[in-house]
DNA sequence: AACATCCGCAACCGCGAGGTG
DNA sequence: TCACCTCGCGGTTGCGGATGT
């Protein structure tokens, strides 16, 4: 069959997006969800397909984006998840929180890709201050399956995107993001304790992360209330002083640590 | 100051997956 | 089982600001 491109009707508008539209899509969102985005321009009276709508809220409009530079260990976390997952921007996305994989993919390509290429380029021993991780997980490229992810059982909590039509909050809450992160994290847990796989941490490492005194376990699990008011707290302050960020991602799901091998 | 080039980012495009009747 | 529809993802494009000449 042939598939109808996406703005199909004449008189649908393109290109950038003006505070009045990107209003008119809060204002409606906020009201009703949006349960079916093919449906929403029109019920909102927006000239967009509704492509381009889902793609300005979930890049852009979403409260719980955190805008901004991104920081030397977020910077860090990408480039080792792209070790694992390769071009799964969204995967990796979902890995830190408040960052969209639009974003994320922009990122690489401006700045990562030239940083690992220096990197790459240095002999072994100079290696940059502060925290490094590697994580190897060449067996996940010699799979049929490429998503390790999804290989692992379904969340049990799992809220779907497809299914709040009526709550905002569920969608963008800090807690469905947290969970799904964690979900996720499930999987990290079972391919890294493979035999296979290795973590290779500096000495450092733990020290910083179990000393951490700002810890908050509230910045990342506090769910949304119900309010319409999104949870921006969640995602303004610095996800790495959450030790449930470093916890979800080197434990196991019974909270045992990982083993790490010896360096 | 004017022009050229580079860079970052928002947005678009097309495909595949999954859901539904 | 199949056809169709919608959504999400990854790749790509193009605009606008920053920087260099």
């Amino acid at each position: 069959m042939v598939r109808a491109p996406c703005c199909e009707k004449m008189g649908l508008k393109k290109g950038p997006w003006t505070p009045q539209e990107d209003q008119i899509l809060i204002n409606y969102i906020q009201l009703y969800g949006h349960g079916n985005w093919r449906a929403l321009p029109k019920q909102a009276g927006l000239l967009r397909c509704g492509k381009s709508c889902r793609l300005r809220w979930t890049n852009y409009l979403r409260p719980d984006i955190k805008r901004g530079n991104f920081t030397r260990e977020e910077e860090d976390t990408i480039i080792n998840l792209h070790q694992m997952l390769g071009n799964r921007w969204s995967a990796i996305a979902a890995r830190l929180p408040g960052r969209t994989d639009n974003e994320i993919k922009n990122v690489w390509h401006t700045h990562l890709k030239k940083r690992l290429k220096q990197t790459q380029n240095q002999p072994t021993s100079s290696t940059e201050p502060g925290r490094q991780f590697m994580i190897d997980v060449s067996k996940f490229n010699n799979k049929k399956h490429d998503d390790p992810i999804e290989e692992q059982e379904e969340p049990v909590n799992h809220v779907s995107s497809e299914s709040s039509t009526s709550s905002v909050h569920e969608e963008c809450s800090s807690d469905d993001m947290s969970s799904s992160t964690a979900d996720n994290m499930k999987m990290e847990e079972s391919s890294m304790s493979s035999s296979e796989g290795f973590i290779e941490i500096d000495e450092n490492f733990w020290s910083e992360v179990l000393s951490a005194d700002n810890y908050n376990s509230d910045d990342l699990s506090s769910a949304a209330d119900g309010a319409i008011e999104p949870p921006v707290h969640a995602c303004t302050s610095n996800m790495y002083d959450s030790m449930d960020f470093w916890y979800n991602l080197f434990t196991t799901s019974a909270g045992e640590l990982l083993e790490l091998p010896e360096i």
